[in-house]
DNA sequence: AATGAATGAGATTTCATTCAT
DNA sequence: GATGAATGAAATCTCATTCAT
């Protein structure tokens, strides 16, 4: 097989085993399940990965890297507390709508300690854009003067239930405009 | 032994069963390791429960019921909206800081559908009881004129957020006050 | 099943896979024909033993100890250093003869590395014994002012070399009398 | 790939095979690990030898056949039995220190059997050799009336030894002098 | 009621070998 | 000659469940 196979064949890997630990979590989706779906043998599967959590934990980086990118956009290019508030607080959900499969980041197998370094670095680094932001919109006098820490902890733990909850329960799942309308409202000054 | 040492059994089983799906999933757990840690054969295991399945079932069963009678203790002795709400909310903040292992009932092993059935019953009983207090507190004037079915999923999702913050991010989750009050903020019409 | 049988399941054990490891290596013999000789399933081995490694390290524990304790008794007991060293070599070489199976001791496998802690430190036991008695011989004028360690590599060398001996080329083997002689005939002074 | 390029690269795996069966044993060496040191694919492998057990045949034949011709011209050159015997030692153990890969001529993998039809005819013909020389020196009165075929068989034990320690142990290894030394003293007549 | 040895099915992983390019 | 992706068989290991005691 030549070159383009070969990467054909590590893409069709990828989006089966994304679907597989997203659908099945960690310890419930099996390695042969993964090679099944991606038309490939099981032992082929081990030319691309060395092994199970080497996988796994190649697409939670790859999605994290992904969303985070998005994120930088967003605050690179808006200026207003407001609007990027409200910009990420869309993006996320919006971003956990069309890539269900998002869920494989919040993965809690094996104890929750899975790839837990990486997704701690992520988490930190997403809490620093987002205190900073609300620092300004405070600074600013846009926002209420509340603790920029503990605001952030709760937007962020908003869109980690927005993700659970659409896996959980997608039928009623919350509406992104509502969210966002709601914590805005909280966090605004009252006589704008 | 008697019936109060098989009382007792049962007991430890649950407890060490509880603490295993939590920390591993289901899939993770094995038997025999919540067996060693009830202090009992592996044998024994199966005189209480007929399988792995039927044991996590359980315990899921009687986590939700637990929380839900705290829920309607709430519902049913609170007049006022707006504290029933904040209640809520603190309530089930509270559970999940010193139930742990309520995690649980968020679990998504084996495709999401493990024990759905009685998961989505609870959900839509909890919803129910939300978005009635909601409608209430718009009906009397106190909140903003929303959709309290969308305000219901929103608060659900937080509070689902806050159990997976809880656990995958233990040291900085919100503070039940902060969450509670930015939600209210947001409900409440701005001239009180 | 009750503690005897599981007694004997694993002297069952034990004994299929002293065999297995002797006949075919470490990396030869598979867990599976290990089973199969012992009469019990694959995944009963691992109730007896936590894996292929430990279970060839305890066989070669067990095996290096049984060695010792039979080099032991002639140290403790024999006064004459001709004699110690003569039923030595002897019972060394009896006892390859006789446990076949020693040579699982001598296993190469993994690069030499396997198990070398072990097998190192009993050599260097094994070493000490017999330098001191050469040592006394020496010191009383029994034997020629030969250098006592380099001495001791060579018998211990010429042990090494029966044991493999008897693995390679059972039908060609010297016989310990033989080997004995020549060693002590070039040990001993000329006129005695 | 020209003449020269194939030579080139039918000897690399040739070095590399050689290292890596000496290093890890048949069965703990792999064509892949083979393929990759040699600085070739996988494939390329088998356009040299037809499979694992001709590669490693061949090699064991190859360093056979080396050793022989050392053997030969020692045994066609010198008269003296003495010299003789001490020159075949001396050469041997000079031989494995040098060619620790020589080794692989006593790999006991696969249940002994592995290339053993053409070590034995190796060992036949070194025996012979041997108790020739040694039945020589006994007629013509230099070594003591002991029975060649026993010498014989105590002399290759210690080669074979000194081959197995030198890689089990290699800092602990007899030095070749006081081994020919040893072994000739007691060959050799009390009074010469 | 309780034990824990035993099993069989299935999981992850490795590897000699083949073959389309 | 040469590549390396792919395979299928087999190896190691795990685990829910059963059953004789």
């Amino acid at each position: 097989m030549n070159r383009r196979s070969a990467l054909k064949s590590k893409e069709n890997i990828k989006k089966a085993a994304l679907e597989a630990f997203s659908k099945y979590g960690y310890n419930g989706a099996s390695m042969r399940m993964i090679a099944h779906e991606a038309g490939i043998s099981v032992g082929g599967l081990y030319l691309y990965f060395k092994n199970k959590e080497e996988l796994c934990l190649f697409l939670i980086k790859e999605k994290l890297n992904e969303f985070s990118k998005n994120a930088q956009i967003i605050f690179e290019n808006v200026e207003d507390p407001i609007e990027a508030i409200s910009r990420y607080i869309n993006m996320s959900i919006e971003y956990a709508k069309r890539h269900r499969e998002f869920i494989i980041t919040q993965t809690r197998d094996q104890g929750f300690t899975f790839g837990m370094d990486i997704k701690r670095e992520f988490f930190e680094d997403q809490k620093k854009l987002i205190k900073n932001i609300i620092q300004q919109g405070i600074d600013k006098g846009l926002f209420r003067p509340l603790d920029a820490f503990e605001v952030t902890k709760v937007i962020m733990g908003v869109i980690r239930g927005y993700i659970l909850s659409f896996v959980m329960d997608p039928d009623n799942v919350f509406d992104a405009e509502y969210c966002c309308e709601l914590i805005l409202k909280g966090l605004l000054k009252e006589n704008p």
